[in-house]
DNA sequence: ACTGGTGTTGAACGATCGTTCAAGATATAC
DNA sequence: GTATATCTTGAACGATCGTTCAACACCAGT
């Protein structure tokens, strides 16, 4: 018996930075194959199909995202803060830094059409997981007393979702603006 | 001599709703030539390429948009209700008339690279001349006194172009989700 | 009616797409 | 050492990609 060579959380690691970077339809199974030097029969035995490969990326990078809000709200004195971390390491220091300044789910339900129903669907599945994640934490900060109470931590969350997709989308629109801090300081008004 | 015997406008009209609908990589030549019945010859002595046509069908639909947003205004009683009107169109109206509820531009700039750079530099470009009209309607409302003179009105366009973009991505990461209205009215609760 | 130029046609090009599979390599079990 | 089971390899498949071009159709000018 042999078990696996290569290892499948490096496959599954490259494979999310280039479809990041390049989206679906435009990054080829052959770019895969000569990223992570492997041929196309390895691939196909671990993950079936370029669909299925996707998929198992889109898992990825949303435990990814979780795991640096997670980081973000434990580094931070308070969950508010911990949230503005979040996003603005999401929208400004993503800038240089992650293969692209758009979120892999957005700029996956972007792209793709019910051609693709499934992956469509594992993203929105996981965009709503995360914005789940953000009513834990807007729950938190009500109870702390940080923001407004009136209103529900799912609604509160939902205005967050919509702000982070938002700015992703504008900081990739206007590449050299400098004035997104400020963008991101109205969102916090508006949640007091 | 002879003038053309097709219409360069059908085409680019019809090319629009494809790319719109599936990107620009998704959507290939043959796609566009059997939805139009033309053969390759006609297409690529109008629009020299594959870019060449895209880079019309952008800026065709950049027209349309602001033809759109001028029509909500003159419908509308004052510039505020005119932009509401456009974004509640834009965010909830487009989802079932359109080829796709996403802005085409937010999904050109999501979805391309430095690759095509040119392409990708004229989706920008004309993001920020749709920005400037908001400034322009804004400015109209604060003159007016309908809304919050105390910001300027590239500020608050900027604001508008950021929410903008994130109800029309919120919107189709939640398709059914009917509490979209409640996002676009806080959203110009914030304005006032 | 003929000519010259423009528009159209559809077959074809090389490249690349996602995917398959027989053959070879490798490691364990006896 | 040999047999067995698993993984890896790389050539190859048919389909489709963007694009080209020689042959053909058509109309204006004379």
């Amino acid at each position: 018996m042999t078990t696996a060579k290569y290892d499948r959380q490096d496959v599954i690691k490259k494979a999310t930075d280039l479809f990041w970077a390049k989206g679906f339809h435009a990054t080829s199974m052959r770019n895969i194959q000569q990223a992570i030097d492997l041929r196309p029969g390895s691939i196909y035995a671990s993950f079936g199909s370029k669909e299925g490969l996707f998929k198992e990326t889109l898992n990825h990078y949303a435990q990814m995202s979780k795991d640096r809000l997670e980081e973000c709200i434990s580094a931070s004195p308070s969950p508010i803060e911990g949230l503005k971390l979040f996003i603005w390491d999401s929208v400004v220091g993503c800038r240089t830094s992650a293969p692209s300044g758009m979120c892999m789910l957005v700029k996956t339900i972007s792209e793709l059409t019910h051609e693709n129903a499934e992956l469509l669907d594992e993203a929105q599945r996981l965009l709503q997981s995360v914005e789940a994640t953000f009513a834990a934490i807007l729950l938190q900060a009500q109870e702390r007393g940080d923001i407004d109470r009136s209103k529900s931590p799912e609604r509160l969350a939902r205005y967050l979702q919509v702000q982070l997709m938002g700015l992703r989308a504008y900081a990739r629109a206007n590449k050299g603006d400098e004035q997104i801090d400020t963008l991101i300081d109205d969102v916090f008004e508006n949640l007091r």
